[in-house]
DNA sequence: GCCAACGTTGGC
DNA sequence: GCCAACGTTGGC
């Protein structure tokens, strides 16, 4: 059981558009990083918990809580030639990017603001918050995880 | 295998 | 729109 931050720009795919998808679940697909990609193939499992984290926009910040519902498998838009996420290079009988699958878990009481993250000394070595940092992936400390919980006005959960 | 050039991310 | 950071590409 891991703890999660997944960025999205919400003008592409926001919490809200999760929500309202059938089953408010939705594969995370477009990944097209090798260090994100190792993360979901190896450590990512059935039942772990992800901040759904709002990037490129206004106020960045974390909206809500989602859940691993399926763990890597192949990501189908590499082989789309009509897809912005098309790999030429990727041969079906070997993908090379993969996806889980995420479902929404649980509303903030109130959006939690990257200004509330970096403000907040018992987060200071989160990656998220280190420069230059572009993985659009990142493991979370259980630590951090309930604390960001309580500043987001959810019970701290296992 | 080195490394410069280039592309992308993402906060500001 | 700027720019720092860092991954990827490709010439050698």
């Amino acid at each position: 059981m891991s703890f999660w931050l997944l960025k999205s720009e919400p003008d592409v795919f926001s919490f809200d558009d999760l929500k309202s998808r059938p089953k408010k679940t939705e594969p995370w697909n477009g990944v097209r990083n090798y260090q994100v990609r190792n993360m979901m193939r190896d450590q990512m499992t059935l039942g772990d918990l992800g901040f759904f984290y709002h990037s490129s926009c206004d106020v960045p910040g974390i909206a809500g809580v989602v859940r691993v519902v399926r763990e890597a498998y192949p990501d189908p838009t590499q082989f789309d030639p009509a897809s912005e996420y098309f790999d030429a290079g990727s041969r079906r009988e070997a993908p090379r990017w993969l996806m889980v699958d995420v479902k929404w878990e649980a509303d903030f009481a109130e959006f939690v603001t990257l200004e509330m993250l970096r403000s907040d000394p018992a987060l200071a070595d989160m990656l998220i918050l280190r420069r230059g940092n572009r993985l659009s992936i990142t493991p979370v400390e259980r630590a951090h995880w309930a604390r960001i919980c309580r500043l987001g006005g959810l019970h701290a959960r296992a």
